[in-house]
DNA sequence: GTGAAAGCGCTAACAC
DNA sequence: GTGTTAGCGCTTTCAC
């Protein structure tokens, strides 16, 4: 490894001097700056980030710690936040299933500058921790009876509320929610919207209209949704838990729910409506394209990056809570209830 | 933040005997350990990382270099890798879009004890700099000339003349090839493959047969499907552009194949066959299930991750070149061709 | 079993 | 404009 002790005597200077070209600070002639620079060319010296960091005690790195349930269905939200970071000179290291007591331990290692999380787990006492340790650190999506962190946040509730809604708009009364599991409190708050919806419209909720996914978390969403609708559809069920639309709490177990109606040979959306959550990147593909609900993933990186960024770099930087709206795509699978 | 010297005068001892305690290494005497350890609990010390690297000359840390393209589209991929590396006692550093004459910088500054590769240009003159440095890195499916470098790679070749045969074993002849654009060299490799099927049987190769997306790199591959699809089904096309199967090279074509087939009220696979490539997860979701062809993608990252930390741990480790087998994974969407 | 001290490569304060 | 030097926090050699 060339250092720059090597570099200056290479140059002909002392290594203060070098350092001064190189971070292109306090003054040096021109004419050193050209032997300094041609030196460094001719023995391809590259800066020891350690060592600087170790003397700046900074390390213009943040982690980002996520799951792999993130990773592998919301690689937008991490794309995003990567991008934007690498953009503002900082390196992201990824930080794979790691409790918030962990992540404190991170920060305490002097190994970032700062941390972006993604699905934290309520742990007040870590969230404590790592507020007093003084270090910054923003939420993403994560649960909090605190004030005083930095938190983006998704208003699933908005979102359910908005689904059942379109639903209702087109005559629908009785409508099936497909629950799957999810991580944290998205599907109650999904649920409460849907309710909320129900409830303003004077629409009696009828507890056998839900299904809930007991399943292992996050497996075979698109098998939950097919295996319950096969169940509603046969034959011989109650008048009660007729339905004549379907909103899932995730765009796969609708996939399950169209695959299901096919087979029966029911029409979406002319028999019956299916409405999904998420808008993956499968949704637009199913026949015919499902409407859904997109939740601002990459926004909410974003935002959250810019806010850590904002809260490293400057002394003056406010806590700062946000909650985004999610919003309707409407594409082909809702339509007027058949009277 | 507390340093090794305050837990020194906390715990009574030299700083020398606390690195003792906190490394296991060398000797003391079990009083002195607890007290250090006490001393360590009550200050909530942590060892600060990057004076440790400075000192020990080495990071235990990674870059996983890729392009958002395979971050959206592979996420699998970069999940296995990370999982293999932190499981092994090493960070990952997310490194995106960046050249590989870029990548050797970064091993300069002393960033990293390794790179894994994806995407790589073929930058011939980069990939020497990388080898005289002498820095470990494992290039993911790069295309190079040089046999002394770490690679692990796919045999898109040998994907394309499966997925052909398929289609011939089926008593298909007149197979429809839509190539999309895909990084690297893969369309071609699997182009190749097709062909070499074709040839095998005695089957007359069609230029009129072969469909490429010429559009922008990676958009829109679905409508790139639908449209190619659209316009060979439209009337009046002569009968030397007959065809009774159709090979994607991307899943997402030929999801748009399937939606212009269902639109037209082409049944699949009964009057027409259709396969894949890629296995997305959208795949298991059309209807019907797409038959496709499944690209090792995590096996070749895993593999990828254990090449590089084996070169980055042990001296004697030699350099290594494997060669990855797609595989068919044989769904509802070929039949035998009706006669 | 323990401590003193060198030194990893760098930045920046200070002296000239 | 340039050089000397302290020191970031740690590991490790060497002496005791």
């Amino acid at each position: 490894m060339v250092t720059i002790k090597q570099v200056a005597r290479a140059a002909g200077c002392s290594i203060a001097t070098v350092s001064r070209v190189i971070n292109k600070q306090g003054k040096y002639s021109s004419v050193t700056e050209e032997r300094v620079k041609k030196a460094v060319e001719r023995l391809g010296y590259r800066t020891n980030i350690t060592a600087r960091r170790l003397k700046k005690g900074s390390t213009m790195s943040v982690g980002l710690v996520t799951s792999e349930y993130r990773l592998l269905n919301h690689p937008e939200l991490l794309s995003t936040a990567i991008k934007f970071f690498q953009s503002h000179g900082f390196n992201v290291e990824i930080v794979l299933d790691r409790t918030l007591s962990q992540c404190a331990s991170l920060l305490g290692e002097g190994r970032f500058d700062g941390l972006l999380i993604t699905d934290s787990t309520r742990d007040e006492r870590a969230i404590k921790d790592l507020i007093d340790s003084g270090h910054r650190f923003v939420l993403l999506g994560g649960e909090t009876g605190r004030e005083d962190v930095n938190l983006v946040d998704i208003d699933y509730f908005a979102g359910g509320y908005q689904a059942t809604k379109l639903l209702i708009r087109n005559g629908h009364t009785e409508i099936l929610l497909l629950e799957g599991r999810s991580p944290g409190f998205v599907s109650q708050e999904i649920r409460r919207g849907y309710l909320f919806a129900l409830d303003e419209h004077g629409i009696g909720y009828r507890e056998s209209l839900i299904v809930t996914n007991r399943e292992v978390l996050y497996k075979n969403q698109e098998l939950f949704g097919y295996t319950s609708l096969k169940a509603r559809l046969s034959v011989g069920r109650s008048q009660t838990e007729k339905f004549t639309a379907v909103f899932s709490t995730d765009d796969r177990i609708a996939a399950g729910v169209m695959r299901a109606m096919a087979e029966c040979g029911i029409g979406v959306p002319n028999q019956r409506s299916v409405i999904g959550f998420g808008n993956l990147s499968l949704s637009e593909y199913l026949f015919p394209p499902l409407t859904t609900v997109v939740v601002p993933l990459a926004g909410m990186a974003e935002l959250g990056a810019e806010i850590l960024v904002n809260s490293i770099t400057r002394e003056d930087s406010v806590v700062k809570s946000v909650n985004l709206k999610p919003q309707l795509v409407e594409r082909d699978t809702v339509s007027k209830r058949l009277t």
